[in-house]
DNA sequence: TTACAATATTTGTATATACAAATGTAATAA
DNA sequence: TTATTACATTTGTATATACAAATATTGTAA
């Protein structure tokens, strides 16, 4: 992926705007591959995202807040994305009975069934998308992320 | 950024999904900081990344092909991200004469004029972003992601 | 010339997201 | 008890984005 063929210049780029392009441009890749892993699914990334640390809960109910901490990307409004995944009857949702404010969320058993095909569309797109890197070189990988 | 922290998990994360998932937190924290770097300009990072464009062109018009071809992330609909850069008045838009079904864009000089300042704020968010890598690491993740 | 296909952009529509304000509930202090 | 504040979620609104369909123009073959 050569980052000045893709935007088409032919100007050189200094080394950090580079890499801040290069970022964006793989992101996009990436975003764009497993969103269409999951499209079969009808369901977005967040609300992937979503279904697996309402899982993670091992059927612990979840309030809005601690998903919103375990989100990869934070958004303000996990009220919405949580209403597609009832629409879709994939969680519930119940005010909690010992402090009214909250409210818990559970997945269903439909969830975790859609969920665990889901999870190997996912493993596909993983291995597709990091086909070209070894194991060394994903940890050196994630050993320079740890530096942003 | 240790990965596990950020989303709260205990749990050991397979090196793939792991590589998958720190990439998108990354990617938030550096869109999110260009962002707010942009945000006194009230203008967006693709509104921002047209304007770079359009300014590389160096007056030759460019037309919406052309962006699209060169914009970081394309996305469907280019025609509406000129709209508003000619509402602020930061490009011009004319149908092509001898090609009456396209369209001639370019920056205007109010345009070229914000550009400079963002551009100022843009190295500096690139700065703040990646302080903690010397050029040596940002060339092998350059290298490393030339791989995806 | 007419019909058909190809090209370039625009528009419609559904959905997603960001941000602020509003709602309802609980905890605390006077 | 009554205010006041803090908390948790929801709602409103503006803007952004994805995708498909529509429009307008040009090129080409019968």
């Amino acid at each position: 992926m050569n980052v000045e063929a893709i935007i088409k210049t032919d100007k050189k780029i200094p080394l950090r705007s580079r890499t801040i392009i290069h970022l964006m441009l793989i992101h996009n890749k990436v975003s764009e591959h497993i969103s269409h892993a999951l499209k079969p699914y009808g369901i977005s990334i967040q609300q992937f995202n979503v279904l697996r640390i309402l899982r993670g809960q091992q059927g612990k109910p979840a309030n809005l807040s601690t998903l919103n901490e375990r989100m990869v990307s934070k958004m303000s409004n996990t009220t919405r994305l949580v209403d597609k995944l009832l629409k879709k009857g994939y969680a519930n949702r119940i005010v909690c009975i010992s402090n009214r404010r909250k409210v818990e969320i559970t997945i269903t058993d439909e969830g975790l069934e859609v969920l665990s095909d889901m999870d190997s569309a996912m493993k596909k797109a993983e291995k597709d998308l990091l086909a070209n890197l070894t194991d060394l070189e994903l940890k050196q990988l994630n050993h320079l992320f740890n530096k942003f």
